[in-house]
DNA sequence: GCGTAACGCTACGCGAGTGTAGCGAAAACT
DNA sequence: AGTTTTCGCTACACTCGCGTAGCGTTACGC
């Protein structure tokens, strides 16, 4: 299982594919995903089978491999399908649009259907090279509008010329990852905008 | 696997107990921890069974079990046996002290043999109580130091009275995660610098 | 309405890993 | 030197999940 190779089929499904209108394929879909991201909320990747996710969803294993390949490409796809990237909340004025996306961070993992797999993708992420493709792709969707926002706000001067975004996307971001996964505080929206306040502070005095 | 329940003997592992001082014992149980170490770095948390780690230590399968009651208590001992806290540097100030500290967390973190492991722990913790007991006890001794000398940069008047510790290590420990993980950037001890000096700067206004 | 496609179900062989038991050989203690 | 402990090995029964094949039934599309 965990030494499976992945095809083609992997690299190519990017969103991902309907290919079928069929009301009863995008019933058992849906139903599938939903389940597999219920399994690897609860038990990890390794625990999602294509024995529980048909077991638990009523979907028959026999269905299920008429759709996915494998263990590997469900799950997958299972991911793709709860990580979106935010908006761009363009609130005027920099720091409130920052304020805005590290709460949206902080809540998505905190309650959010992404709040127990995001560590799950991180660490399959270091091993095996399509769950590292697949966080790569999220990790950039979700930074190019926080680098948007920051470079914006350096734009207006609200932010020293010269100032680097990605470093400055690290020093937010980070410490709401930290608080979640590793300190075991609560992330709430008044840590969130606390970070921001703090940073940009960092960045007033030359 | 995954289901099983843990039993007392992971609750009193603390550090780890040798029991026994027969060096046919030692051996074995040094090569099996190694080789387990080896295998959660390659493949993580789920591939290394009992089999494969006997496989590659030469370390016969009945041995293992004689010694480990099962899988999820080998890997506890495993994770326990490289998570090590930092010695308090005291270099005099606070902000060598902390370069220092963020730098080693930097180099743990990217070449060091927990490189590859904290990931796999800290997804881990999501979902078992043991493993989550077990990440616990290593942030808080790691956190201890680091927050033993924010306080005494508080007390030296470094950082402002008032200033909360806790949040300063978020804010300092959190970016190095965060680079290494999300990211995906490189984690050198000059970014580690940086980050110390500009959440330092952060403080010094109010 | 009629053909087709997807469904659920059963069945099968297979591999990997678990956990236990018993045995002779080798190494360690005393 | 003699006893005890640990070791490696073989064997066994068992579970879980994989992946495929075939078949009757149901629900869709035209």
């Amino acid at each position: 299982m965990l030494s499976r190779r992945y095809g083609e089929r992997v690299a190519r499904q990017d969103p991902f594919i309907p290919r079928s209108t069929d009301p009863r394929v995008q019933r058992s879909r849906a139903a599938v995903i939903a389940t597999a991201l219920e399994l690897l909320t609860e038990r990890g990747i390794a625990a999602t089978t294509i024995e529980a996710v048909s077991e638990r969803s009523g979907v028959a294993r026999t269905t299920i491999y008429r759709q996915w390949p494998g263990q590997a490409e469900l799950v997958l796809d299972a991911f793709a399908a709860v990580l979106r990237p935010p908006a761009d909340p363009d609130t005027g004025t920099l720091r409130d649009d920052l304020v805005e996306l590290t709460t949206g961070l902080a809540r998505a993992l905190s309650t959010g259907p992404a709040a127990g797999l995001m560590l799950a993708l991180m660490d399959a992420a270091e091993r095996e090279p399509s769950y590292a493709a697949l966080h790569r792709r999220e990790a950039e969707l979700r930074h190019a509008v926080i680098l948007d926002v920051i470079t914006r706000g350096i734009r207006r001067g609200e932010l020293p010329a010269g100032t680097d975004p990605a470093e400055v996307l690290d020093l937010i971001a980070g410490p709401i990852f930290h608080r979640r996964t590793v300190s075991q505080g609560t992330v709430d929206p008044a840590f969130a905008a606390r970070v921001v306040d703090r940073v940009l502070l960092a960045y007033r005095h030359p």
